[in-house]
DNA sequence: TATTGTTATACTCTATAACTATA
DNA sequence: TATAGTTATAGAGTATAACAATA
């Protein structure tokens, strides 16, 4: 009577699974590394999809990153506070706040992306270049869905 | 003087950036599919350990794991009350609680991994079995260095 | 003296829901 | 009436550190 355990295969060996894990050892990283700045893996999330312009309000935010718009007011009121990012009222519709990344946003994404460097090269060591590349473009694919195919 | 910003590519397109994010979405799936049962990703992560004899006592799971004994205790205690896991002393040391799943746990553990056969139902659909494929490898090479190469 | 586990404390994150203002 | 954002509250998660029991 093992087939009730193993009916779909073992968890450990989901993709979904070991995405999870993964994904929570980078949190890690990414949280001790952004530590000192006094910031989350978030606020790092807030100042990305910003940039990036994913998202242009806080509104967008909350959608992207599926958060409750409470936590993206207090994620970018920190942001704020520490001037990584800008809010101003959309002259259009004046309910909205419009987000910029300053220079300082800026420089705080650069900052983690070089460390985000030293974190790939540490998993490019470990697959192999060739596991590497075809990780990217899974990866890849599967951002895609998540930004709404962009 | 656009260097400065993208000197080692832009954190969007890391390896590490996007398995925190991707990983950040799939626990979220778990944790919406856990909360019913009043469990976190988390206490799924202890069950699956023990399950698979990656950790045999409270100590190993905090090492494993990367938390501290503190929270060990918390998420054990919830298991325990649960009856999804079971402690018992060590008789050889009898500072070590040996941990053991019971009969209920390993009914979670199947229902877990049947809700993540779904999720991954999800992605292969969106990456194609190729590259699903290679995704797998890549996530298995990954994993072995998390769980010591075993 | 070191290891294993527990407890206490405080802090952060997060969700819910009520609220303000704009449309 | 619906939308965008804010605030208040309460609950859950987490880290730190002090503690007890065992080796």
């Amino acid at each position: 009577m093992e087939a009730t355990t193993d009916a779909e295969g073992p968890l450990a060996e989901s993709l979904a699974f070991r995405l999870t894990v993964l994904g929570g050892t980078m949190q890690r990283e990414f949280a001790l590394h952004l530590k000192e700045a006094g910031l989350t893996p978030k606020h790092l999330g807030v100042l990305n999809v910003v940039d990036r312009a994913l998202a242009r309000t806080q509104d967008d935010v909350a959608t992207l990153m599926q958060v409750t718009p409470g936590m993206v007011v207090r994620l970018v009121d920190r942001l704020e506070q520490r001037e990584l990012l800008q809010r101003r009222r959309d002259p259009v519709n004046r309910r909205r706040h419009i987000l910029t990344v300053t220079a300082d946003g800026a420089r705080v994404l650069a900052t983690s992306a070089a460390f985000a460097a030293t974190l790939d090269a540490q998993l490019v060591a470990t697959t192999g270049t060739a596991l590497a590349g075809q990780l990217d473009q899974a990866l890849a694919a599967l951002m895609r869905t998540l930004t709404g195919s962009r």
